[in-house]
DNA sequence: ATGAGTGCAAAGGCTTTGCATTAGG
DNA sequence: CCTAATGCAAAGCCTTTGCACTCAT
């Protein structure tokens, strides 16, 4: 499986082998997509993405990146609430964590120790047991004013 | 100031200081919002908080949260991105975390043990100095399927 | 009387869906 | 050929705004 570190083509390869087993082709359009998510290297919007290419259908994008999250490939990424951004699955790049600008909502990728990690997969697997929920993830993020919102 | 375990009596009391302070009146209406909020013990959709009074005009609903919303009162909480969520501010009732259904987006609250909050808070000041961002505050938020949606 | 709060309805903004066209196997 | 993918436009859904009415000071 593809992980941390994998260069683009890896990345591609391990895309294709995920769209082939949920029996969805790997269009040019999405190569593109996918392309803009590796290079951007942060969770990117619809009108990121449709900027990256011209003449791009807004409901194509909405679209392949249904298709995109069902097939494992990019997750959503609920920041502010108001407009959705999508990263590659972090099975592909690296569990990773978010620094959230309340303002403008730009967010940034931040690596915590290891040893943290663990930490809090502990406590919460236990909590999560215990009000009978079936954990998937955990979500940390850290919520402030990036530099040019200040 | 108003601080984990207060009662009801308590917490509106500290509102009424707040909205004071934001030179806005703790009206009939945002009392049964904060009532509300109260007493569910986990955040609250817009629906969640109409369904409590009979005949409550949405567009009341949304104005008074921003109203609650900027004295401090209450936070919206962002879980799976498409609907929003309010609960009390943590000052009011305590920091806590949250326990989110991936399929229903149903909310319950749960502490984690007061080291853990430490460490996480040590390690994501320096990584937010790092980036040139003012922290505010940190979420950490547990993902999965709750007992329904199994 | 004066300004805030409320209800109703319309407008906005992001996202989803329908449908005809085009491309891929 | 036949199904999937795309573009365009329309529809949906949650949220915000406009406006007249009511309430409180």
């Amino acid at each position: 499986m593809a992980k941390s570190g994998d260069s683009a083509v890896e990345i591609h390869a391990e895309v294709q082998l995920r769209l082939d087993h949920a029996q969805q082709r790997y269009t040019p359009l999405r190569r593109k997509i996918v392309d803009a998510l590796i290079s951007s290297g942060h969770p990117l919007t619809i009108q990121d993405v449709r900027a990256t290419t011209l003449g791009l259908a807004q409901s194509s994008v909405y679209r392949n990146l249904v298709v995109l999250e069902e097939s494992g490939v990019v997750v959503k990424v609920v920041t502010t609430g108001d407009i959705g951004r999508y990263e590659l699955s972090e099975d592909l790049t690296g569990h990773h964590h978010h620094l959230i600008c309340s303002r403008c909502g730009a967010v940034r990728d931040i690596i915590v120790p290891e040893s943290l990690e663990l930490d809090i997969d502990q406590v919460l697997s236990k909590l999560a047991r215990r009000e009978g929920f079936a954990l998937d993830h955990h979500r940390l993020d850290v919520i402030g004013r990036c530099a040019n919102c200040r």
